[in-house]
DNA sequence: CGACTCTTTGATCCTGATCAACACCGGTGG
DNA sequence: CCACCGGTGTTGATCAGGATCAAAGAGTCG
Protein backbone atom coordinates (compact mmCIF):
# COMPACT_ATOMS: atom_id res chain seq x y z
CA UNK A 1 0.00 0.00 0.00
CA UNK A 2 0.95 3.50 -0.75
CA UNK A 3 1.50 5.94 2.55
CA UNK A 4 -0.14 9.02 1.90
CA UNK A 5 2.27 12.56 1.18
CA UNK A 6 2.23 13.99 4.47
CA UNK A 7 0.23 17.70 4.50
CA UNK A 8 1.18 19.80 7.28
CA UNK A 9 3.05 22.85 8.09
CA UNK A 10 5.39 23.97 9.59
CA UNK A 11 5.91 24.32 13.53
CA UNK A 12 5.61 27.45 15.51
CA UNK A 13 8.16 25.84 17.62
CA UNK A 14 9.79 27.84 20.98
CA UNK A 15 12.80 27.00 22.16
CA UNK A 16 13.62 26.72 25.95
CA UNK A 17 16.94 26.10 26.81
CA UNK A 18 17.72 23.95 29.89
CA UNK A 19 14.27 24.32 31.44
CA UNK A 20 12.79 21.21 32.19
CA UNK A 21 15.51 18.41 32.51
CA UNK A 22 16.51 17.70 36.39
CA UNK A 23 15.09 14.75 37.87
CA UNK A 24 11.74 15.89 38.45
CA UNK A 25 11.38 15.31 34.82
CA UNK A 26 8.54 12.31 34.75
CA UNK A 27 10.60 10.30 32.28
CA UNK A 28 13.98 11.37 34.49
CA UNK A 29 13.63 7.69 36.01
CA UNK A 30 13.99 6.42 32.48
CA UNK A 31 15.48 9.25 30.09
CA UNK A 32 17.47 6.94 27.34
CA UNK A 33 19.31 10.38 27.24
CA UNK A 34 20.42 9.84 30.64
CA UNK A 35 20.14 6.28 30.67
CA UNK A 36 17.70 6.91 33.68
CA UNK A 37 19.68 9.73 35.42
CA UNK A 38 23.06 7.76 35.21
CA UNK A 39 25.35 10.63 36.60
CA UNK A 40 27.78 10.04 34.34
CA UNK A 41 25.89 11.42 31.62
CA UNK A 42 24.07 13.99 33.13
CA UNK A 43 26.19 16.04 31.60
CA UNK A 44 23.90 16.00 28.79
CA UNK A 45 21.12 17.61 30.56
CA UNK A 46 23.15 20.99 30.28
CA UNK A 47 22.94 21.08 26.61
CA UNK A 48 19.24 20.07 26.18
CA UNK A 49 16.44 22.48 24.95
CA UNK A 50 12.71 21.89 25.46
CA UNK A 51 11.02 22.25 21.84
CA UNK A 52 7.16 22.50 21.18
CA UNK A 53 4.32 22.57 21.06
CA UNK A 54 4.16 20.69 17.96
CA UNK A 55 0.71 19.51 16.55
CA UNK A 56 -0.76 16.98 14.98
CA UNK A 57 1.04 16.37 11.70
CA UNK A 58 3.92 18.56 12.43
CA UNK A 59 7.01 18.05 11.52
CA UNK A 60 10.08 17.99 13.63
CA UNK A 61 12.95 17.03 10.72
CA UNK A 62 12.32 17.19 7.08
CA UNK A 63 14.00 15.22 4.64
CA UNK A 64 17.82 17.05 3.75
CA UNK A 65 17.78 19.43 6.59
CA UNK A 66 20.99 19.31 7.78
CA UNK A 67 21.27 16.81 10.64
CA UNK A 68 21.87 18.87 13.77
CA UNK A 69 20.56 17.44 16.51
CA UNK A 70 18.96 14.45 18.16
CA UNK A 71 15.74 14.28 20.46
CA UNK A 72 13.69 12.78 22.65
CA UNK A 73 9.60 12.53 23.49
CA UNK A 74 9.28 14.84 26.15
CA UNK A 75 5.00 14.53 25.67
CA UNK A 76 3.23 13.17 23.13
CA UNK A 77 4.24 10.40 20.43
CA UNK A 78 6.21 10.57 17.34
CA UNK A 79 6.66 8.64 14.58
CA UNK A 80 9.74 8.50 11.61
CA UNK A 81 8.44 8.87 8.11
CA UNK A 82 10.48 7.81 4.94
CA UNK A 83 10.08 6.22 1.47
CA UNK A 84 6.08 6.90 2.15
CA UNK A 85 6.57 4.42 4.76
CA UNK A 86 6.37 4.52 8.06
CA UNK A 87 9.58 3.74 9.79
CA UNK A 88 9.32 4.01 13.31
CA UNK A 89 7.50 5.20 16.35
CA UNK A 90 8.83 6.87 19.22
CA UNK A 91 7.50 6.48 22.71
CA UNK A 92 8.41 9.35 25.21
CA UNK A 93 11.61 9.45 26.68
CA UNK A 94 13.15 7.57 24.17
CA UNK A 95 16.21 8.57 21.97
CA UNK A 96 16.02 8.95 17.91
CA UNK A 97 17.18 10.38 14.77
CA UNK A 98 20.74 9.97 15.98
CA UNK A 99 20.69 8.33 12.32
CA UNK A 100 22.89 9.98 9.25
CA UNK A 101 26.20 9.70 10.88
CA UNK A 102 27.24 8.97 7.39
CA UNK A 103 24.96 12.07 5.21
CA UNK A 104 25.05 14.69 7.46
CA UNK A 105 21.21 15.17 6.56
CA UNK A 106 18.10 13.69 7.20
CA UNK A 107 16.67 11.15 5.00
CA UNK A 108 13.23 11.03 6.99
CA UNK A 109 10.66 13.00 8.51
CA UNK A 110 9.96 13.19 12.20
CA UNK A 111 6.24 13.86 12.76
CA UNK A 112 4.70 14.43 15.71
CA UNK A 113 1.53 12.93 16.74
CA UNK A 114 -1.05 14.57 18.91
CA UNK A 115 0.27 17.60 20.62
CA UNK A 116 3.76 16.97 21.17
CA UNK A 117 7.05 18.25 23.11
CA UNK A 118 10.58 17.71 22.34
CA UNK A 119 13.60 17.36 23.55
CA UNK A 120 16.55 18.30 21.66
CA UNK A 121 20.12 17.65 22.17
CA UNK A 122 22.18 19.67 19.61
CA UNK A 123 24.83 17.65 17.90
CA UNK A 124 27.91 20.24 18.08
CA UNK A 125 27.01 20.25 22.42
CA UNK A 126 26.80 16.26 22.59
CA UNK A 127 29.77 15.97 20.45
CA UNK A 128 31.92 18.33 22.30
CA UNK A 129 30.23 16.32 25.17
CA UNK A 130 31.68 12.81 24.03
CA UNK A 131 35.18 14.53 23.53
CA UNK A 132 35.53 15.07 27.35
CA UNK A 133 33.20 12.09 28.37
CA UNK A 134 34.01 8.44 27.45
CA UNK A 135 30.43 7.82 29.10
CA UNK A 136 28.81 9.50 27.00
CA UNK A 137 30.16 9.10 23.92
CA UNK A 138 29.65 5.44 24.39
CA UNK A 139 26.27 5.94 25.25
CA UNK A 140 25.77 7.49 22.26
CA UNK A 141 27.34 4.95 20.05
CA UNK A 142 25.67 2.54 21.43
CA UNK A 143 22.20 3.90 20.77
CA UNK A 144 23.32 4.51 17.23
CA UNK A 145 23.97 1.33 16.97
CA UNK A 146 20.79 0.11 18.45
CA UNK A 147 19.02 2.89 15.84
CA UNK A 148 20.74 0.95 12.91
CA UNK A 149 19.84 -2.25 13.70
CA UNK A 150 16.27 -1.67 14.61
CA UNK A 151 15.65 0.39 10.80
CA UNK A 152 16.37 -3.00 9.37
CA UNK A 153 13.26 -4.61 10.70
CA UNK A 154 11.94 -7.96 9.52
CA UNK A 155 8.50 -7.38 7.71
CA UNK A 156 7.95 -11.53 7.30
CA UNK A 157 5.26 -13.55 9.25
CA UNK A 158 1.07 -13.13 9.34
CA UNK A 159 -0.81 -10.22 9.59
CA UNK A 160 -1.86 -11.19 13.00
CA UNK A 161 2.17 -11.95 14.18
CA UNK A 162 3.40 -8.29 13.22
CA UNK A 163 0.59 -6.84 14.91
CA UNK A 164 0.84 -8.88 18.09
CA UNK A 165 4.98 -7.95 17.52
CA UNK A 166 3.84 -4.30 17.39
CA UNK A 167 2.24 -4.44 20.42
CA UNK A 168 4.72 -6.77 22.26
CA UNK A 169 7.62 -4.48 21.02
CA UNK A 170 5.83 -0.99 22.40
CA UNK A 171 4.73 -2.88 25.40
CA UNK A 172 8.37 -3.61 26.53
CA UNK A 173 9.66 -0.09 25.39
CA UNK A 174 7.04 1.57 27.70
CA UNK A 175 8.01 -0.61 30.73
CA UNK A 176 11.27 0.44 30.27
CA UNK A 177 10.19 4.03 30.62
CA UNK A 178 7.06 3.80 32.35
CA UNK A 179 7.54 0.91 34.30
CA UNK A 180 5.69 -2.16 35.20
CA UNK A 181 1.87 -1.78 33.29
CA UNK A 182 -0.56 -3.06 30.70
CA UNK A 183 -1.31 -0.46 29.23
CA UNK A 184 0.36 0.11 25.27
CA UNK A 185 -0.91 3.70 23.72
CA UNK A 186 -1.87 3.56 20.22
CA UNK A 187 -2.38 7.31 19.39
CA UNK A 188 -1.41 7.06 15.92
CA UNK A 189 -4.31 5.90 13.34
CA UNK A 190 -4.78 2.83 11.96
CA UNK A 191 -3.34 3.87 8.65
CA UNK A 192 0.06 4.50 10.70
CA UNK A 193 -0.01 1.19 11.89
CA UNK A 194 -0.47 -0.68 8.82
CA UNK A 195 1.50 1.24 7.30
CA UNK A 196 4.37 0.70 9.75
CA UNK A 197 3.52 -3.01 9.00
CA UNK A 198 2.76 -3.42 5.58
CA UNK A 199 -1.11 -3.70 5.20
CA UNK A 200 -4.33 -2.16 5.31
CA UNK A 201 -6.40 -0.09 7.76
CA UNK A 202 -8.99 -2.85 7.88
CA UNK A 203 -6.72 -5.55 8.33
CA UNK A 204 -4.93 -3.84 11.53
CA UNK A 205 -8.72 -3.20 12.74
CA UNK A 206 -9.34 -7.56 11.94
CA UNK A 207 -6.15 -8.58 14.05
CA UNK A 208 -6.72 -6.39 16.43
CA UNK A 209 -10.59 -7.21 17.00
CA UNK A 210 -9.00 -11.16 16.90
CA UNK A 211 -6.20 -10.36 19.53
CA UNK A 212 -9.25 -9.04 21.67
CA UNK A 213 -11.37 -12.24 21.24
CA UNK A 214 -9.10 -14.62 22.03
CA UNK A 215 -8.79 -12.23 24.87
CA UNK A 216 -4.86 -11.29 24.62
CA UNK A 217 -5.64 -7.48 24.46
CA UNK A 218 -8.26 -5.70 25.71
CA UNK A 219 -9.22 -2.35 23.18
CA UNK A 220 -9.37 1.00 24.78
CA UNK A 221 -10.29 4.33 22.94
CA UNK A 222 -6.19 5.50 23.21
CA UNK A 223 -4.50 2.38 22.85
CA UNK A 224 -4.49 -1.32 24.21
CA UNK A 225 -4.65 -3.26 27.83
CA UNK A 226 -2.05 -5.90 27.49
CA UNK A 227 -4.02 -8.75 29.55
CA UNK A 228 -2.28 -11.87 28.31
CA UNK A 229 1.39 -11.18 27.32
CA UNK A 230 2.19 -15.34 25.60
CA UNK A 231 -0.43 -14.98 23.63
CA UNK A 232 1.20 -11.76 22.19
CA UNK A 233 4.25 -13.96 21.73
CA UNK A 234 3.32 -17.03 20.30
CA UNK B 1 8.33 -21.63 3.07
CA UNK B 2 11.37 -23.06 4.93
CA UNK B 3 14.53 -24.21 3.38
CA UNK B 4 15.27 -28.50 4.09
CA UNK B 5 18.81 -28.47 5.98
CA UNK B 6 21.29 -29.64 3.27
CA UNK B 7 22.17 -33.12 3.91
CA UNK B 8 25.73 -33.36 2.16
CA UNK B 9 29.23 -34.24 2.54
CA UNK B 10 32.66 -32.76 3.17
CA UNK B 11 34.11 -33.00 -0.43
CA UNK B 12 37.59 -34.05 -1.16
CA UNK B 13 38.62 -31.18 -2.72
CA UNK B 14 42.33 -31.08 -4.52
CA UNK B 15 44.26 -27.76 -4.47
CA UNK B 16 46.33 -26.99 -6.89
CA UNK B 17 48.37 -23.43 -6.85
CA UNK B 18 48.04 -21.26 -9.32
CA UNK B 19 47.61 -24.57 -12.07
CA UNK B 20 45.01 -21.90 -14.16
CA UNK B 21 44.64 -18.73 -13.59
CA UNK B 22 45.90 -16.82 -16.72
CA UNK B 23 45.22 -15.52 -19.63
CA UNK B 24 44.05 -18.42 -21.23
CA UNK B 25 42.15 -19.20 -18.46
CA UNK B 26 37.84 -19.08 -20.48
CA UNK B 27 36.56 -15.96 -17.75
CA UNK B 28 39.99 -14.47 -18.05
CA UNK B 29 38.53 -11.82 -19.71
CA UNK B 30 35.93 -10.87 -17.18
CA UNK B 31 37.38 -12.84 -14.12
CA UNK B 32 35.97 -10.08 -11.03
CA UNK B 33 39.21 -11.12 -9.11
CA UNK B 34 41.60 -9.35 -11.90
CA UNK B 35 38.44 -7.50 -13.51
CA UNK B 36 38.88 -9.14 -16.82
CA UNK B 37 43.01 -9.31 -16.83
CA UNK B 38 43.41 -5.42 -15.37
CA UNK B 39 47.36 -5.31 -15.57
CA UNK B 40 47.12 -3.43 -12.25
CA UNK B 41 45.36 -6.37 -10.36
CA UNK B 42 47.45 -9.29 -12.11
CA UNK B 43 49.44 -9.61 -9.15
CA UNK B 44 45.75 -11.51 -7.66
CA UNK B 45 46.70 -14.22 -10.06
CA UNK B 46 49.69 -15.22 -7.87
CA UNK B 47 47.72 -16.21 -5.06
CA UNK B 48 44.75 -18.49 -6.73
CA UNK B 49 44.91 -21.94 -6.20
CA UNK B 50 42.24 -24.45 -7.61
CA UNK B 51 39.88 -26.30 -5.89
CA UNK B 52 37.60 -29.08 -6.80
CA UNK B 53 35.91 -30.94 -8.43
CA UNK B 54 33.06 -30.42 -6.09
CA UNK B 55 29.44 -32.33 -6.47
CA UNK B 56 26.00 -31.59 -6.15
CA UNK B 57 25.22 -30.33 -2.48
CA UNK B 58 29.19 -30.32 -1.28
CA UNK B 59 29.93 -27.42 0.75
CA UNK B 60 32.69 -24.93 -0.14
CA UNK B 61 32.48 -23.06 3.46
CA UNK B 62 30.47 -23.79 6.24
CA UNK B 63 29.37 -21.82 9.01
CA UNK B 64 31.03 -20.97 11.82
CA UNK B 65 34.51 -22.28 9.98
CA UNK B 66 37.45 -19.25 9.89
CA UNK B 67 37.13 -16.88 7.22
CA UNK B 68 40.46 -17.44 5.40
CA UNK B 69 39.95 -16.71 1.75
CA UNK B 70 37.48 -15.24 -1.12
CA UNK B 71 36.25 -17.38 -4.10
CA UNK B 72 35.36 -17.33 -7.63
CA UNK B 73 33.51 -20.28 -9.50
CA UNK B 74 35.53 -21.30 -11.81
CA UNK B 75 33.43 -23.90 -13.71
CA UNK B 76 29.71 -24.81 -12.73
CA UNK B 77 27.70 -22.95 -10.10
CA UNK B 78 27.09 -22.40 -6.65
CA UNK B 79 25.02 -20.90 -4.11
CA UNK B 80 25.17 -19.37 -0.82
CA UNK B 81 22.84 -20.97 2.13
CA UNK B 82 22.02 -19.14 5.31
CA UNK B 83 19.04 -18.67 7.89
CA UNK B 84 17.14 -21.99 5.85
CA UNK B 85 16.97 -19.71 3.08
CA UNK B 86 19.06 -19.25 -0.40
CA UNK B 87 20.74 -15.94 -0.05
CA UNK B 88 22.58 -15.93 -3.68
CA UNK B 89 23.68 -17.28 -6.60
CA UNK B 90 27.25 -17.09 -7.78
CA UNK B 91 27.89 -17.12 -11.42
CA UNK B 92 31.28 -18.50 -13.36
CA UNK B 93 34.05 -15.48 -12.33
CA UNK B 94 32.03 -13.89 -9.49
CA UNK B 95 33.83 -13.34 -6.84
CA UNK B 96 32.39 -13.73 -3.41
CA UNK B 97 32.91 -15.00 -0.08
CA UNK B 98 34.62 -11.82 1.17
CA UNK B 99 31.60 -11.50 3.46
CA UNK B 100 32.37 -11.62 7.52
CA UNK B 101 35.02 -8.76 7.64
CA UNK B 102 33.69 -8.18 11.27
CA UNK B 103 33.04 -11.63 12.90
CA UNK B 104 36.19 -13.51 10.93
CA UNK B 105 33.69 -16.29 10.69
CA UNK B 106 31.43 -17.73 7.63
CA UNK B 107 27.82 -17.23 8.73
CA UNK B 108 26.40 -19.16 5.78
CA UNK B 109 27.25 -21.96 3.76
CA UNK B 110 28.12 -21.90 -0.04
CA UNK B 111 27.13 -24.83 -2.12
CA UNK B 112 28.09 -26.33 -5.25
CA UNK B 113 25.18 -26.60 -7.85
CA UNK B 114 26.33 -29.69 -10.12
CA UNK B 115 29.71 -30.19 -10.07
CA UNK B 116 32.00 -27.28 -9.87
CA UNK B 117 35.54 -26.04 -9.33
CA UNK B 118 36.82 -23.00 -7.64
CA UNK B 119 39.07 -20.67 -7.52
CA UNK B 120 40.29 -19.77 -4.09
CA UNK B 121 42.26 -16.24 -2.91
CA UNK B 122 43.53 -16.78 0.63
CA UNK B 123 42.64 -13.58 2.55
CA UNK B 124 46.61 -13.66 3.98
CA UNK B 125 47.92 -13.46 0.52
CA UNK B 126 45.51 -11.14 -0.60
CA UNK B 127 45.89 -8.79 2.26
CA UNK B 128 49.74 -8.82 1.94
CA UNK B 129 49.33 -7.94 -1.47
CA UNK B 130 46.55 -5.07 -0.94
CA UNK B 131 49.37 -3.46 1.34
CA UNK B 132 51.97 -3.09 -1.41
CA UNK B 133 49.54 -2.87 -4.17
CA UNK B 134 46.67 0.20 -3.64
CA UNK B 135 44.71 -0.77 -6.56
CA UNK B 136 44.32 -4.21 -5.23
CA UNK B 137 43.13 -3.24 -1.99
CA UNK B 138 40.56 -0.72 -3.61
CA UNK B 139 39.61 -3.48 -6.26
CA UNK B 140 38.80 -5.51 -2.66
CA UNK B 141 37.51 -2.87 -1.20
CA UNK B 142 34.33 -1.87 -3.95
CA UNK B 143 33.72 -5.40 -4.21
CA UNK B 144 33.30 -6.01 -0.42
CA UNK B 145 31.20 -2.99 -0.48
CA UNK B 146 29.50 -4.32 -3.51
CA UNK B 147 28.49 -7.76 -1.56
CA UNK B 148 27.08 -5.98 1.60
CA UNK B 149 24.32 -4.21 -0.78
CA UNK B 150 23.54 -6.88 -2.58
CA UNK B 151 22.74 -8.72 0.72
CA UNK B 152 20.41 -6.96 1.70
CA UNK B 153 17.69 -7.79 -1.37
CA UNK B 154 14.64 -6.10 -1.89
CA UNK B 155 11.93 -9.32 -1.26
CA UNK B 156 8.99 -7.12 -2.29
CA UNK B 157 6.55 -7.15 -5.62
CA UNK B 158 4.67 -9.72 -6.79
CA UNK B 159 5.70 -13.12 -7.76
CA UNK B 160 5.90 -12.31 -11.26
CA UNK B 161 8.26 -9.18 -10.87
CA UNK B 162 10.22 -11.52 -8.57
CA UNK B 163 10.93 -13.98 -11.30
CA UNK B 164 11.43 -11.50 -13.66
CA UNK B 165 14.15 -9.61 -11.61
CA UNK B 166 15.84 -12.43 -10.94
CA UNK B 167 16.36 -13.75 -14.90
CA UNK B 168 17.35 -10.04 -15.53
CA UNK B 169 19.72 -10.06 -13.22
CA UNK B 170 21.41 -13.12 -14.00
CA UNK B 171 21.16 -12.05 -17.62
CA UNK B 172 23.23 -9.12 -16.71
CA UNK B 173 25.49 -10.37 -14.57
CA UNK B 174 25.86 -13.45 -17.25
CA UNK B 175 26.86 -10.63 -20.02
CA UNK B 176 29.44 -8.74 -17.54
CA UNK B 177 31.41 -11.51 -17.56
CA UNK B 178 30.67 -13.90 -20.79
CA UNK B 179 29.32 -11.10 -23.32
CA UNK B 180 27.02 -10.63 -25.11
CA UNK B 181 23.55 -13.63 -25.12
CA UNK B 182 20.64 -14.40 -24.35
CA UNK B 183 20.47 -17.44 -21.95
CA UNK B 184 20.31 -17.66 -18.56
CA UNK B 185 21.66 -20.51 -17.31
CA UNK B 186 19.49 -22.54 -14.18
CA UNK B 187 21.41 -25.11 -13.16
CA UNK B 188 19.83 -24.78 -9.67
CA UNK B 189 16.71 -26.34 -8.73
CA UNK B 190 13.15 -24.84 -8.40
CA UNK B 191 13.13 -25.24 -5.30
CA UNK B 192 16.55 -23.26 -4.91
CA UNK B 193 14.78 -20.43 -6.78
CA UNK B 194 12.04 -20.39 -4.60
CA UNK B 195 13.76 -20.22 -1.76
CA UNK B 196 15.60 -17.41 -2.94
CA UNK B 197 12.75 -15.34 -4.11
CA UNK B 198 10.31 -16.16 -1.04
CA UNK B 199 7.92 -18.10 -3.24
CA UNK B 200 6.97 -22.07 -3.50
CA UNK B 201 8.37 -23.80 -6.42
CA UNK B 202 4.71 -24.48 -8.05
CA UNK B 203 4.92 -20.80 -8.28
CA UNK B 204 8.66 -20.38 -9.52
CA UNK B 205 7.22 -22.65 -12.82
CA UNK B 206 3.93 -20.70 -13.07
CA UNK B 207 5.43 -17.74 -13.45
CA UNK B 208 8.37 -18.93 -15.68
CA UNK B 209 5.26 -20.49 -17.77
CA UNK B 210 3.57 -16.88 -17.88
CA UNK B 211 6.57 -15.30 -19.12
CA UNK B 212 7.26 -17.92 -21.74
CA UNK B 213 3.00 -17.44 -22.97
CA UNK B 214 3.86 -13.73 -23.09
CA UNK B 215 6.68 -14.89 -25.40
CA UNK B 216 9.53 -13.15 -23.04
CA UNK B 217 11.59 -16.24 -22.63
CA UNK B 218 12.07 -19.81 -24.35
CA UNK B 219 12.50 -22.16 -21.80
CA UNK B 220 15.40 -25.04 -22.22
CA UNK B 221 16.93 -27.86 -20.16
CA UNK B 222 19.44 -25.85 -18.50
CA UNK B 223 17.88 -22.22 -18.35
CA UNK B 224 16.57 -19.45 -20.25
CA UNK B 225 16.72 -17.78 -23.58
CA UNK B 226 15.74 -14.30 -23.03
CA UNK B 227 13.13 -12.98 -25.70
CA UNK B 228 12.08 -9.65 -24.82
CA UNK B 229 14.31 -8.05 -22.05
CA UNK B 230 12.01 -5.04 -21.66
CA UNK B 231 9.42 -7.55 -20.89
CA UNK B 232 11.45 -8.50 -18.13
CA UNK B 233 11.67 -5.49 -16.36
CA UNK B 234 8.38 -4.41 -16.64
C1' DC C 1 13.77 -51.37 -17.87
C1' DG C 2 12.36 -49.59 -13.29
C1' DA C 3 12.89 -46.62 -9.38
C1' DC C 4 13.59 -42.11 -8.18
C1' DT C 5 13.65 -37.23 -8.33
C1' DC C 6 12.35 -32.97 -10.29
C1' DT C 7 9.12 -30.33 -12.89
C1' DT C 8 4.77 -29.21 -14.52
C1' DT C 9 -0.07 -28.67 -14.17
C1' DG C 10 -4.66 -28.75 -12.10
C1' DA C 11 -7.83 -28.09 -8.06
C1' DT C 12 -8.66 -26.12 -3.85
C1' DC C 13 -7.85 -23.23 0.19
C1' DC C 14 -6.27 -19.22 2.87
C1' DT C 15 -4.66 -14.73 3.65
C1' DG C 16 -5.12 -10.19 3.18
C1' DA C 17 -6.45 -6.28 -0.24
C1' DT C 18 -10.16 -3.76 -1.91
C1' DC C 19 -14.63 -1.85 -1.97
C1' DA C 20 -18.67 -0.44 0.32
C1' DA C 21 -21.76 0.49 4.14
C1' DC C 22 -22.24 2.01 8.58
C1' DA C 23 -21.11 3.60 13.38
C1' DC C 24 -18.88 6.87 16.06
C1' DC C 25 -16.96 11.12 17.51
C1' DG C 26 -15.50 15.92 17.68
C1' DG C 27 -16.34 19.97 15.71
C1' DT C 28 -19.31 23.89 13.71
C1' DG C 29 -23.04 26.46 13.00
C1' DG C 30 -27.84 27.23 13.48
C1' DC D 1 -29.64 22.38 22.53
C1' DC D 2 -29.62 19.97 18.31
C1' DA D 3 -28.73 19.05 13.20
C1' DC D 4 -25.13 18.58 10.27
C1' DC D 5 -20.60 17.15 8.60
C1' DG D 6 -16.11 15.18 7.64
C1' DG D 7 -12.76 12.11 9.32
C1' DT D 8 -11.69 7.79 11.46
C1' DG D 9 -12.67 3.09 12.84
C1' DT D 10 -15.30 -1.11 12.32
C1' DT D 11 -17.46 -4.67 9.80
C1' DG D 12 -19.16 -7.34 5.87
C1' DA D 13 -18.71 -9.00 0.95
C1' DT D 14 -15.97 -9.92 -2.70
C1' DC D 15 -11.61 -10.68 -5.15
C1' DA D 16 -6.76 -11.91 -6.37
C1' DG D 17 -2.36 -13.83 -5.46
C1' DG D 18 0.02 -17.58 -4.00
C1' DA D 19 0.36 -21.71 -0.89
C1' DT D 20 -0.77 -26.34 -0.57
C1' DC D 21 -2.06 -30.82 -2.08
C1' DA D 22 -2.32 -34.15 -5.56
C1' DA D 23 -1.42 -36.33 -9.86
C1' DA D 24 0.65 -36.66 -14.10
C1' DG D 25 4.99 -36.06 -17.30
C1' DA D 26 10.06 -36.05 -17.91
C1' DG D 27 14.53 -36.94 -17.14
C1' DT D 28 18.24 -39.53 -14.84
C1' DC D 29 20.76 -43.04 -12.90
C1' DG D 30 21.11 -47.69 -11.25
Amino acid sequence: MSYAPLACVSPVAQRRPNACCNASCRHASACEATRGGDERLLDMRSVVERVGPFSEGDRLVQPGAPHRAAFTVLTGFAKTVGDGRVLAFHLPGELFALDIARSHTHDVSVVAVGKTWFCRFPKDATDDLGDTNTDIAQHLRHLRRRERQVSSRSGDGSALQRVAGLLADLLRRRRAIEGPGQFVPLPMSREDIGSYLGMSTATVTRMLARLRDSEAIAIRADGVDVLNEGALLA
